[in-house]
DNA sequence: ATGTGC
């Protein structure tokens, strides 16, 4: 059982101290009957010998705790927490812990109705939006769920401010889709079973340390992490990472013939940054230095880095699909390069044609894990049908007003609504459900409704979002699912076969651990920022294989 | 989520 281990020590005569463990099981809500407050009261009068303990301040700042948010925010590892018998703080007050301006008023909204969410996340939510400084709007996905600390489903924005923390050490994580030649009478049914089976030399190191960083070679120059992090460069990860093999079954995305139509398979990949962005978010923060300002020599320092575990990020979604496409068109020569042999070309013009050919087949990379300075707020896209778009000519959802200014865009768990790069809306995005559930197909919608995409935060939802902690999961569903295979396809129906050799991810990534991917399409829809253009049906889903290398 | 953390 984690336990944070704090000193209680007496306001009024601080050399009179004593260690006190905090289970993780207490509560910081002083009105609940395990709180952490009580037992710090408790713990004053067997230890201290202070009678009728009735007030705690934070040792250093003289900040009082009173409220729930106050606990939440001040208990951590080392802290001293001095009781007072109702008098006064003994000491000098200083600035809190967190320099700048917290926004107490600050508004958060959870589009969420359908969809549950577990009061832990509004609560980490709200704690976050009104503590941290210079946030000005907090919103929570309807895939909103607990995380550590921070909320996941989440997004943050804020002005001069950034916080790496809340968009956690997974930086540049996302989810990238990619035609295939398959037909779907290829993968229907049990034929299922035949392509898992042919998926194959897809774990460990992709090629040497040389072509990786060729692979990592973008149009911004090198994102190689070096050699430590690079290794894992083309692979998945763990926890809720996976490639999968979909069918479209419906599809009303008729945008320029584009986005993937009925019957198409299509592969989807959701990894990240693997080790590299935790990394990152580890050499630039501490407990409690979480905040940098904006021209900071340490942020600007961080934003590149940033910037780069992002690009990291892209390429190794797409090296991942260049492994899978390897395995799933072999006749494809282009895609050899995916696999471990050695170089029988030039490497550098191999990948530059497998790029080439690779961009024809994407159909959308996201990022739901990263930070973005964008103007705001936000005007209207001119792609909206909407006839207040014509007011503006750039086409671009940042446009140029002047009553704009810049702020940073945190999301942590939550797909973008627009592309990155060109500013504009999205066509299409997945939102897939848990393993082998439908992933729903949106586009985002802006309309004057949302204020252009304000009330969201410029995002939607990136995936069911847990609705069970991992330990739940595993306890729960371990004992549920005890006689039953839950990686073939149960009965008569055109199920998922899943390739997962974790026996412990089988329970923890099961569909019942997640939300209702419907309802939180639904729940999407009914806010007004997006509409289901369409679903597809998994056939495949790739967490992990063990094999012989 | 992680070449994790005691």
């Amino acid at each position: 059982m984690p336990a944070t281990r704090v000193t209680v020590a007496l306001n009024a005569k601080q050399s009179q101290k004593a260690p006190l463990l905090v289970p993780a099981s207490a509560s910081p809500d002083p009105s609940s009957a395990a709180s952490i407050q009580s037992l710090v009261f408790k713990a004053a009068q067997s230890k201290l010998r202070l009678k009728k303990p009735s007030r705690i301040y934070v040792g250093g700042t003289g900040e009082e705790l009173i409220t729930e948010a106050d606990w939440k925010s001040t208990i951590r590892r080392d802290v001293t927490l001095l009781v007072s018998a109702g008098e006064e703080y003994v000491g000098v007050k200083k600035e809190s812990v967190t320099p700048g301006e917290a926004n107490p008023e600050c508004a958060v909204h959870v589009l969420a109705e359908k969809a549950h969410v577990d009061e832990l996340s509004v609560t980490q939510l709200a704690t976050a939006a009104h503590t941290l400084p210079g946030i000005i709007h907090a919103v929570g996905q309807p895939d909103l769920h607990p995380g550590n600390k921070f909320p996941i489903g989440a997004v943050f924005v804020s002005r001069k401010w950034v916080h790496p923390p809340l968009i956690g050490g997974d930086i540049g994580c996302g989810m990238a889709w990619y035609k295939t030649t398959l037909s779907r009478n290829q993968v229907d049914g049990d034929k299922g079973k035949r392509i898992a089976e042919k998926l194959r030399g897809l774990e460990g190191p992709w090629r040497t340390q040389a072509d990786r960083e060729a692979w990592l070679q973008d149009a911004a120059g090198s994102c190689s992490a070096g050699e430590e992090w690079d290794q894992a460069v083309g692979t998945i990860g763990a926890g809720n990472h996976f490639a999968e093999i979909q069918v479209v079954e419906e599809s009303c995305t008729s945008i320029d013939g584009v986005g993937p139509h009925k019957d198409d398979v299509i592969l989807l990949v959701h990894s990240g940054s693997r080790g590299y962005g935790g990394s990152i978010l580890k050499k630039y923060t501490t407990e409690s230095h979480i905040s940098f300002e904006e021209d900071s020599e340490q942020m600007k320092a961080y934003m590149e880095e940033h910037d780069k575990a992002c690009r990291w990020a892209k390429a190794n979604r797409d090296l991942i699909a260049l492994r899978f496409l390897s395995c799933l068109e072999p006749g494809e020569e282009a895609w050899d390069l995916g696999r471990n042999i050695p170089n029988s070309v030039n490497l550098d013009s191999a990948i530059s044609g497998v790029r080439a050919k690779m961009l024809q087949r994407k159909v959308v990379d996201i990022w739901h894990n990263n930070v973005e300075r964008v103007k705001w707020p936000p005007c209207p896209p001119t792609g909206s049908t909407s006839g207040a778009a014509k007011k503006t000519s750039t086409g671009l959802i940042e446009g140029g007003e002047s009553f704009q200014d810049y702020v940073y865009v945190h999301r942590k768990g939550a797909a973008p609504t627009y592309n990155a790069s060109t500013n504009l809306p999205l066509d299409i995005l997945p939102l897939p459900g848990s393993r082998g559930t439908p992933t729903l197909m949106l586009k985002p919608v802006f309309s004057a409704e949302t204020c252009w995409g304000l009330k969201n935060a410029l995002s939607l939802a990136h995936g069911a979002g847990r609705s069970m902690s991992r330990a739940k999961a595993l306890s729960s569903l371990s004992r549920k699912y005890r006689d039953r295979n839950l990686l073939e396809p149960s009965g008569a129906e055109d199920g998922t076969w899943v390739v997962c050799d974790e026996k412990d991810l089988v329970f923890e990534e099961a569909p019942d651990a997640y939300k209702d991917v419907h309802a939180v399409g639904e729940d999407l829809v009914r806010e007004g920022v997006a509409e289901v253009v369409g679903w597809c049906k998994a056939r495949v889903s790739y967490k992990v294989r063990h094999e012989r290398r």
